[in-house]
DNA sequence: GCCTTGACCGCAA
DNA sequence: CTTGCGGCCAAGG
C-alpha cells in the first residue's frame, strides 16, 4: 500500500467518536495537501478496522456514493454518535468538526455555536 | 503506458 | 440557490 493510504488510515483511526473530518482536511493534515480525491479512494479500499464513517464532504453533507446502502450505514452510524442531521441529510460540520491535538494550539468549536475558520 | 472515472475542493459566473 | 472549470492522485480498462 502507498504511505498516503497508511497515513491517511492512520489519521481516521484517531477521529474520536461524535467527531468527523473532511477529505481534504485529512489530505491536508495527512502531510498531502490537495489530495482530496485520492482520500476517497483509500476509503474505498478501507480495511474494516478504519471508521471510515467518520469521514464526509467539506460541505457537512454525507457524500453521495454509488451504494446506497453503506452511506445509509454511515448516516446511521453517525447518529448513534450523536450526530443530528436535519431533513435534508446535512449536519453542523463546524460543531462536529475534529481537530487533530497538533502542538498546543487550542481547539474550540466544542458546541460554541458559532463559525471557526 | 495513455485515457477515463471517481466516497473531493474551491472559486467564479 | 445551481453550474461550470481546473487541479490532484490512484485504479481499472
Amino acid at each position: 500500500m502507498t504511505d498516503l493510504y497508511e497515513a491517511v488510515w492512520a489519521l481516521v483511526r484517531r477521529i474520536p467518536a461524535g467527531r468527523v473530518m473532511t477529505y481534504g482536511q485529512i489530505a491536508d493534515e495527512a502531510g498531502y495537501p490537495g489530495r482530496a480525491r485520492a482520500v476517497g479512494f483509500a476509503m474505498r479500499h478501507a480495511p474494516p478496522d478504519v471508521p471510515w464513517h467518520r469521514v464526509v464532504s467539506g460541505r457537512g453533507i454525507v457524500s453521495p456514493r454509488p451504494d446506497q446502502e453503506s452511506m445509509r450505514e454511515q448516516r446511521a452510524r453517525l447518529e448513534q454518535e450523536g450526530v443530528r442531521f436535519d431533513s435534508e441529510g446535512r449536519f453542523p460540520l463546524w460543531d462536529y468538526l475534529w481537530i487533530p491535538p497538533d502542538d498546543g494550539r487550542a481547539q474550540r468549536t466544542c458546541g460554541a455555536g458559532g463559525r471557526v475558520p
